[in-house]
RNA sequence: GGGCCGGUAGCUCAGUUGGUUAGAGCACACCCUUGAUAAGGGUGGGGUCGAAAGUUCGAGUCUUUCUCGGCCCA
């Protein structure tokens, strides 16, 4: 007796699928057959689906977040291919800005080299090595992943081509009137000398001094008032001497307390909310007072202090403003304002006709226009601002406190509120904020709760300050007029600076004569170049400027914007307002945005938690089929865990699918028949076979709605749940005795061995977005003269596969099957019996059941040697293992009383 | 500190408009198989739904507070 009588699996697709190894080769593959132009010339014409890519910082090697990111891009990406879109995806990179610039400054430092004895143009061109080095690093990075796109014609932000657009871009908006120079207060370095861009500040707890100092009521409206002294509470004394206002709530109470401790204040009468008066008390440590009165907010309206330093010259009127600032949080009740020193302060001031002026320069130090201080250093300032208070007997008390307080990512450096001239660009003055709020209500978002977030965002935001004073950015395109201080609004002017851009790039605007840029129409000598340039944020907001509409390929807007939630307020937000500004509405139809990677407990990865994960730890582990894997089965909805406990299990999940394929290659001896799907005869086919059919059927339908939704992780989950549930436990488990027992050309065995066609074709189809590697890999063994899987689209299934009438039978059957697998369970467990071939099963069921199982082989559902149905009056469903009697077959293991007389085993025999 | 989002078995996820003993797969345990074999099958044990209070005849599902975590802002 040898195996030659059945036929067992074979194939060349090994168990071992040893990803690290054969995941490179078929990326060579991938080089080789070129896939990216392949899959362009296969999609000539078809509908665009373009997926725009937000560019990412070219420094530093890629983290888990950006692998999520890309491969997540690819998956979406592939997926609309698949679903015979033209689906393009153009790689980019964003280049300008202060990491880079700070990246070469340490260079220097340690070359002891000094950045200002650099030119700029030098020095900007190592800004441009150096981004061009770290593009290629993402690049192989990325290409690793498994995603595919049009590497070799990626787009960066530094590209001449891309500098001149962002000329043009802002062009438009001085042109339209919404660009404006503006004098406001910004997050200041006083070590960098420059303004910090939102995403360039980080909180840190700071000691800083604190002081209650009193503003003596020069006159008021309200009587009680008279004669006493505002108390204010700050953490930058050093703001004083710029003070111009003082800020109330009119729906606060406050107090008038007159003190009788010995000291300055003695007999003094202070004004504090009734509400701090405890902590007031208590922080300035007195003793005696008394309350005198205690009334509303509203008296304060038109009450006009002195400044504390009235008798050094700081004669100027202090008005007391109304403010919805003021809290009861901590302090007084009442705020000290310095225009020139925060946004709030500023705002509320300049409602109010005061202005700000530059009281503190670049370095950090007074102005002229600050009395007493010139030249002296604001982080010096504060002991001499206390001294001096204390000399005019106006400090009450002074202390110390550590809070937060922002900090410069780079130098960790504190930062101040500083007013600087600015060029911002409205919000209001030609209605970008309803533009861009109309925009948000026109775009599908994924998940739809990013919808209210950028909403949110948009209606509060400030202008849009798009100035930096550094150097490696694109120069601010503009001139002023020196004599009449007007702005130069120019198109032509514009156009030639781009067209110059364009073949040369932005450094010749540091380094060569104005008059080259103005052209001919005005005398260089008659206006002030800018030497600012433009912030990042409006170099990769204009990218759909430079990307999508000036490649023919692509398309405006793009399909989708893909990125991590932290872009609702960067690139999302840019890109919005930037096309809304210049084009009136979204430079994309939809937005998907994914939460963070974090570990496995759920906490931000962070060096000194060492719980990161670097993406090239787990290629190298289990290869990127199985990170793909992770990044389809995770809700990107929210925060994404990751931890090698939870890609353990993911690999695991990988055996079993790559175990199903093999279980189908083994079994067509990898020699895959396609098969049309319109000309299968149903009648034809058992029902068993039928039932997989509707099963596929309607598994390709929440297949095809998981992916219209984006929603991978419940679309990777029915497929792993077909593969185990329906397939290996369940169709293949059954089929087994089918394939290996029955003659090669018997009717039914040619019908799964169809059905087997059809599964793997189905499979590979669904998998391939996800599963890049590995069913190409698979695709590779089964068509030598196909190029590759990501080439061919998904399946339309024929209506007829769908057959509720049939599934709703087999459910039935299949409780009985379970009721039956309890029984034989028992004898397992009793040692009865081994295998269930060993066993006969006597099934008793209800009468009302005999129609639908009366044609049913439950030995053959069961895989037992005998299944006997008996049916009696209306009763529970049960069944009876015995021990089989006879002998078994040696051929296809059933025990039976009689000879086996199945067609394989009775020929074997004779 | 403020705004937003989230916390369902060890893990990844389902849980329709509040309604019978909260589901699936994986993992785990035990058993079987040795013709998918570093595979395959069967059975089974695990959650009271972050915590507390409330609304309700009834709450994982609504409200409030707290807590933990994440993002953004200050």
């Amino acid at each position: 007796m040898t195996k030659a009588q059945i036929n067992l699996p074979k194939t060349a697709f090994s168990m071992k699928a040893n990803l690290p190894i054969r995941e490179p080769e078929i990326l060579e593959y991938w080089k080789k057959i070129n896939l990216y132009a392949e899959l362009r010339d296969a999609s000539k014409g078809k509908e665009k689906f373009v997926l725009h890519d937000g560019p990412p910082y070219a420094n530093g090697n890629i983290h888990m977040g950006t692998a999520l990111n890309k491969i997540l891009k690819d998956i979406i990406v592939k997926f609309h291919q698949m679903d015979g879109k033209d689906s393009i995806y153009v790689p980019g990179w964003d280049c300008h800005g202060l990491p880079i610039e700070w990246k070469i400054e340490e260079q220097y430092k340690k070359n002891k080299k000094n950045k200002n004895e650099v030119p700029i143009v030098e020095f900007r061109k190592e800004c441009r090595t150096f981004a061009e080095k770290w593009i290629e690093v993402h690049k192989s990075q990325f290409k690793r992943l498994g995603v595919v796109g049009d590497w070799e014609n990626y787009y960066s932000t530094m590209s001449f081509d891309a500098e001149a657009q962002i000329v043009r871009e802002l062009g438009k908006f001085l042109k339209e009137g919404s660009l404006y120079r503006g004098f406001k207060p910004v997050l200041w370095s006083t070590v960098e000398k420059t303004a910090l861009a939102d995403a360039e500040v980080e909180y840190q707890d700071h000691k800083s001094d604190t002081i209650f100092t009193s503003f003596k009521v020069k006159s008021s409206n309200f009587k009680d008032l008279v004669g006493c002294e505002i108390i204010i509470w700050t953490t930058t004394p050093w703001t004083i001497p710029a003070n111009k206002a003082l800020a109330y709530n009119e729906s606060l109470d406050y107090v008038v307390l007159e003190i009788n401790d010995a000291g300055d204040f003695k007999n003094r009468k202070i004004v504090v909310a009734d509400a701090l008066l405890d902590s007031v008390v208590k922080e300035c440590e007195l003793k005696k007072y008394r309350k005198i009165k205690t009334f509303k907010g509203k008296e304060f309206k038109s009450t006009i202090c002195s400044h504390p330093f009235l008798n050094l010259g700081y004669d100027h009127d202090i008005p007391m403003l109304e403010a919805r600032f003021v809290t009861t949080e901590q302090g007084t009740g009442i705020v000290h304002c310095a225009p020139s020193h925060g946004p709030d302060d500023f705002n509320l001031c300049l409602n109010n006709d005061i202005k700000a002026i530059e009281t503190v320069d670049g370095d950090g130090k007074y102005t002229k226009n600050v009395k007493l201080f010139e030249g002296i250093h604001i982080f010096k300032a504060n002991p001499i601002v206390i001294e001096k208070l204390k000399e005019q007997k106006n400090l009450l008390f002074n202390g110390e406190l550590v809070h937060s307080y922002p900090h410069s990512w780079r130098s960790k450096a504190p930062l101040v509120h500083r007013a600087t001239p600015q060029w911002f660009i409205s919000m209001e003055s030609h209605k970008l904020r309803d533009k861009a709020l109309k925009a948000i209500d026109e775009t599908n978002f994924y998940p739809t709760k990013g919808k209210e977030r950028l909403k949110s965002m948009i209606e509060t935001r400030p202008d849009w300050c798009v100035s930096r004073q550094r150097v490696w950015g694109v120069p601010l395109p503009i001139f002023i007029n020196k004599q009449t201080k007007e702005i130069l609004v120019d198109d032509d002017v514009t156009e030639n600076i781009a067209s110059i851009y364009e073949k040369e790039g932005s450094d010749c605007w540091f380094s060569d004569d104005p008059q080259r840029f103005l052209g001919s129409k005005y005398k260089a000598n008659e206006f002030e170049k800018l030497s600012d340039i433009v912030e990042v944020w409006f170099d990769s907001g204009s990218t759909h400027s430079f990307v999508l509409e000036k490649r023919n390929d692509l398309k405006w807007p793009a399909s989708m914007y893909l990125e991590g939630s932290d872009q609702h307020r960067g690139w999302f937000h840019s890109s919005l307002l930037e096309s809304c500004g210049t084009r009136g509405r979204a430079p994309f139809e939809s937005i998907l945005s994914h939460g963070f990677v974090v570990d496995g407990k759920g906490l931000k990865m962070s060096k000194s938690l060492g719980n990161v994960i670097a993406p090239d730890d787990i290629l190298k582990k289990y290869g990127a089929d199985i990170l793909r894997i992770w990044v389809a089965s995770s809700n990107y909805a929210e925060d994404l865990r990751i931890d090698y406990s939870i890609l353990d299990q993911h690999a695991e999940s990988y055996r079993k699918i790559r175990n199903t394929f093999r279980y189908l290659l083994g079994n067509i001896n990898d020699n895959f028949e396609s098969p049309n799907l319109d000309k299968v005869d149903l009648e034809e086919l058992p029902e068993l076979e039928q039932l997989m059919l509707h099963k596929i059927y309607i598994l390709n339908d929440n297949f095809k709605r998981y992916f219209k939704n984006y929603d991978f992780h419940n679309l990777y989950k029915e497929l792993l749940n077909f593969c185990t549930v329906d397939l290996s436990a369940f169709y293949f488990d059954i089929r087994k005795d089918n394939l290996y027992c029955d003659p090669i050309d018997s009717k039914k065995r040619k019908s799964t061995i169809l059905l087997l066609n059809i599964i793997l074709n189905s499979l590979l189809k669904w998998f391939a977005p996800i599963l890049s590697f590995t069913t190409e890999e698979i695709f590779k063994l089964l068509f030598k003269d196909k190029k590759s899987i990501h080439l061919e689209k998904f399946l339309e299934f024929p209506d007829k596969f769908k057959n509720q009438k049939l599934s709703e039978k087999w459910f039935e059957l299949v409780k009985i099957r379970n009721v039956c697998n309890i029984s034989i369970e028992e004898k397992r467990a009793s040692k009865d019996i081994g295998s269930s071939l060993e066993a006969d099963l006597e099934i008793q069921m209800s009468e009302k059941l005999k129609n639908l199982t009366e044609k049913t082989d439950f030995s053959e559902l069961c895989i037992t040697s005998k299944a006997e149905v008996i049916y009696k009056d209306d009763i529970e469903t049960t069944a009876i293992t015995t021990k089989a009697k006879g002998s078994k077959c040696s051929i296809c293991w059933k025990i039976k009383e009689t000879a086996c007389d199945r067609a394989n085993c009775a020929a074997n025999k004779a």
